[in-house]
DNA sequence: TTATTTACTTATCAAATGATAAGTAATGGA
DNA sequence: TCCATTACTTATCATTTGATAAGTAAATAA
């Protein structure tokens, strides 16, 4: 296997998917929400709860950025921090009933223009597309492989 | 093939691809270069000559910010701007020597991590990864789709 | 107990990005 | 020819984001 040219494609790739998640993505949060504060959101969505730490880790954004921003949403109150009991330095972080909500509606508007994306793929297609996914997920982009 | 579950993989995936793709360009421009430079960069390393409005719908900004992008990248020499013969209004714009050279050391450095990154998947696997890839980017992530 | 480290907050400043108004020059259509 | 449209630029302002210093309180180690 030439792995300068499995690296090529790799590019092209990931360029592709970014291209169609931001596509997909596009004027989808209405309300006063930043890009920051969204992706934020998104990943509570799928990882919660979480510490402040994780999330500042996640996003390669410094603790004091992080914290302002999380204020912002809990003023806006679309998440909510619940100390650790065993550890009352730390605190949870999860979607309120708003964030969820929203959240939700955001993802909903999401997959709409997903299905539309794939109407037209015929049955076997998708198969191939699910064991492709399932694939990728499993051997190049899972998670204990983080730097 | 239940659609609902195929796109709760699909979010789980993107989500997988963004990390990795972020881990794996995490402090790669040493160069005083913002990080949307360093995307349009990116764009043009890729899609070469383009014109100014092809740069500013891909990256959904405004012409005027994209303008603006653009001369800040001419003055550090990384583009150069060809006015179109056939229109004079339209400009192509591609990278310069120093921007080819830099884009190709940032990719050299981004390939050394992604090298890394697969050192020890075994060869059959490494086919598969390259199959998927190529299923992937022809049904759901192909250039024609944008919406 | 005391010192050090960890988890997080508050505050502040600079830089990057986004939005918008107003302009130029070339093109294309009536 | 004249007018509308297109491609792009310049300028300006608001907002978002990033970086950093300094602080609090809890946990841990010596």
């Amino acid at each position: 296997m030439d792995k300068n040219a499995l690296f090529n494609q790799f590019v092209t790739f990931t360029a592709a998917v970014h291209q169609v998640t931001s596509d997909l993505t596009q004027n989808i949060n209405t309300d006063a929400i930043t890009p920051v504060q969204y992706k934020i959101l998104e990943y509570l969505k799928v990882s919660q709860p979480v510490t402040i730490t994780e999330i500042s880790d996640c996003h390669h954004m410094s603790l004091p950025n992080t914290s302002r921003e999380l204020k912002k949403l809990q003023e806006k109150n679309l998440i909510e921090k619940i100390s650790d009991i065993a550890d009352r330095r730390k605190f949870f972080v999860r979607l309120s009933a708003d964030g969820e909500q929203m959240m939700h509606e955001a993802f909903a508007r999401i997959e709409e223009r997903f299905q539309q994306l794939i109407q037209h793929v015929p049955e076997e297609d998708l198969e191939e597309i699910k064991h492709a996914l399932d694939i990728l997920q499993q051997k190049v982009f899972k998670q204990e492989d983080r730097l």
